[in-house]
DNA sequence: CCTAAGCGGAATCTCGGCTTCCGCTTGGCG
DNA sequence: CGCCAAGCGGAAGCCGAGATTCCGCTTAGG
């Protein structure tokens, strides 16, 4: 493969993964070849489908959720603030948009993909053993759990035109509220 | 006008704010005029363009949502109790997610709808005099406002197709987190 | 310098939804 | 009861957005 090619493959990685934050799993095709500065020719040479393309950026996701998890949790001692900082991580702009696209995608989109199932599994065995140590810790409700988090993350941080122009506008805001109310007594 | 045409009209306001509700402003006017158990035809004699479609729903949305207030306000003595139940009201399947479809349109389909405007800002003055209560009453912090739940409402009780299932399929669960947050010392 | 890998983007195709239009139906008056 | 205009439904045609293909031009790199 030559290196532009090469060069090519990733920036389109990338901006799809921008692009489908910002307006979905469906985004067109020519959408994200304009970000990436890039002919549609040449998106569809690299994926022949909407579903190869997704698998790479699923990936590329993945991996970055999960060196943050593991950033957050190695900076501070305490599991609850480490949860603090891992949503304030992912809530930055366009972050966890990506995954709320992705988590409307239908499952074949992976089928055959046992890495990518593998290390999405595993982030979240990782998120979940940071909750349970919160909640181990007496600071996390017994009656929530890291799916929460993770769906709650999702409906803050998909992109602004979904929601409500003020949350759109202070995510953190809100998110904030939500770790308030799971904070142990809240209930 | 003939009495059937009188029916009519009515079926098709509320199937429109039913559909609105599901499939947001932009839902497909003949999906609506199926729902309203009527030609499409039959849809654009009545109202020649969406936009006069959308104030009628809006005028429809806004007296309802009033009235659910008052009669929560009037059921309970306390103020957090009756925003309790308000919002329980409210996050019934279909039911705020109107107010998140309107919030999504333009100005403009309004211009000239003065009673629409007055309407509108009498419930959320009502709205905001409660919380002012609730905080007055000590159940409720001062650094949150009607604003914020109304935003919230909205977001989740959006339609379904929107959210993450887990999250649609019970959006009280996460009212309810949302609230305990919003609960006096929660901060 | 040459050549095949790689590129861009115009052209074409498809699909979903909007809007119009006209022949049929029916409320309700005389 | 009979008439006829108000009202109805939905097929037909229009349109724009996005997917996908294709081919002549560009350029990495041996």
């Amino acid at each position: 493969m030559r290196a532009d090619a090469r060069r090519n493959l990733g920036r389109i990685v990338e901006a799809a993964a921008e692009v489908m934050a910002e307006r979905g799993v469906e985004a067109p095709m020519e959408a994200i070849a304009r970000r990436a500065g890039v002919g549609v020719g040449t998106l569809y040479r690299r994926f022949p489908d909407r579903h190869a393309l997704l698998a790479a950026v699923g990936d590329h996701y993945v991996h970055a959720m999960a060196a943050a998890l593991d950033r957050a949790a190695g900076e501070v001692p305490d599991a609850w603030s480490a949860i603090g900082r891992f949503v304030s991580w992912a809530a930055e702009p366009g972050r966890a948009a990506l995954a709320a696209a992705l988590a409307e995608l239908p499952v074949e989109a992976y089928t055959g993909r046992a890495s990518f199932a593998r290390a999405r599994a595993g982030w979240l065995e990782r998120l979940d053993a940071l909750v349970r140590r919160a909640q181990a810790e007496g600071s996390m409700r017994q009656d929530v759990g890291a799916d929460d988090l993770v769906h709650l993350l999702n409906v803050f941080t998909c992109h602004p035109d979904r929601l409500p122009a003020p949350v759109a506008a202070d995510p953190g805001r809100y998110l904030r509220l939500m770790l308030d109310g799971m904070r142990a007594g809240a209930g």
